[in-house]
DNA sequence: CTTTTTGCAAATCGTTTGCATGGAC
DNA sequence: GTCCATGCAAACGATTTGCAAAAAG
């Protein structure tokens, strides 16, 4: 195991993803950071996203197209995913205990706690046609 | 938009995802039908699964690792993921109707029913250390 | 001075696509 | 004969990796 030493380039991704509400993807976050640091590679992007996702200090999120997010909120909540834009959306539920008891009934694996992700169209894709 | 013409590769691929329980990837849909017919391509795979995904005779499951998972099981059920092993694995859940309406007070998109995702540690991951 | 992190480019993995040929109707 | 489906190989997009140079401690 190795020891983890300061980076300027980690800390700004760490606070453009607590900054940013959009889940943003790996590009989005390279984009954004590479205004403070126009030389950072997208390599250095994803190696740091990962990292934080590892230290518990980001979530990754998986999404059917378009690339994974991720979101810096670590406090535990939901997450909905549009099937049409890609877009992903914090869903502040209470916690779903009941479906992981009645999951539990018929099934002997471990359901992590908000781990369950929601797809379905987004507001914004129901009105723009 | 075309006629669909008859194939008996696509015959092949629908009826192993019929028989198979264990939510395949275009791989291993790839090397059972392989036995059949060993000139089949994986383009000629993937492009059956997404057609088959299309005209809902599949059902298309995307995961965190190792790429997307198909199931010929199209009755409504859940699916939950190991995230240690990547197995998907059918939760014959009532219909969670509470959860559906629980979200939509709080947002005010739609959400698909049966869509959710769980995630975990199967029981084989739990067993095995 | 040692170890970690970076930037860069090449490699990898799953999936899609263009195109000429073969099969369905 | 007309389209649709196939096999093949090349292209693609997202992500990871090897390596030498730069930064942190």
């Amino acid at each position: 195991m190795s020891t983890l030493k300061y980076s300027r380039q980690r800390e700004s991704i760490k606070e453009y993803l607590n900054s940013s509400c959009e889940h943003p993807t790996a590009d989005m976050v390279y984009m954004s950071v590479r205004q403070e640091f126009p030389n950072i590679s997208l390599g250095t992007v994803y190696r740091n996203l990962n990292l934080l996702a590892d230290l518990g200090e980001a979530i990754k999120i998986t999404t059917p197209n378009g690339g994974d997010r991720f979101d810096g909120r670590t406090a535990p909540h939901y997450h909905f995913c549009c099937t049409k834009c890609g877009n992903v959306i914090d869903l502040d539920l209470k916690e779903l205990t009941h479906v992981n008891e009645a999951a539990n009934e018929h099934f002997d694996g471990i359901i992590e706690s908000h781990s369950m992700m929601f797809y379905g169209t987004c507001s914004d894709c129901i009105n723009n046609q």
